[in-house]
DNA sequence: TCAGTGACTGACC
DNA sequence: GGGTCAGCCACTG
């Protein structure tokens, strides 16, 4: 089974999952990586799934400025920053401190394709 | 079936 | 440099 033969989410899930400890990426990164820069919502919407899948840092992924856009869609609380702090990433305000810093290529780590 | 919405991004003004 | 618009695709009412 080739990764081009799973479905577009599987592929976001299966790039989340490779996100290192105490790492963020992008929406767009993921998207990008995929092959759908443009569709970066799916991306999104595709975490709303990745809720119910433990194996898949939902928490790890933020919007391209290092916002938790996405921090109401886990216990509504800010759970996702206790976890992101938790991997020694510093949150202020919803947004991740030295984001540049802590942010994971995809394309560094999966290798470009 | 159609239209609206969304955990986004890049381009344009 | 900051605000606005369009595009992307899946899901819901």
């Amino acid at each position: 089974m080739n990764p081009e033969n799973k479905n577009f989410f599987q592929k976001v899930y299966e790039v989340a999952k490779h996100i290192p400890y105490g790492r963020v990426t992008s929406y767009g990164a993921i998207a990008k990586y995929l092959g759908a820069a443009r569709s970066a919502r799916m991306v999104g919407w595709a975490m709303n799934g990745a809720g119910s899948m433990p194996e898949v840092p939902a928490h790890r992924v933020v919007n391209k400025i290092g916002l938790l856009t996405g921090k109401q869609h886990f216990d509504g609380t800010n759970l996702m920053q206790q976890l992101l702090e938790n991997e020694g990433i510093e949150v202020v305000d919803n947004q991740i401190q030295n984001f540049d810093k802590h942010f994971w290529d995809p394309f560094l780590e999966l290798g470009v394709e």
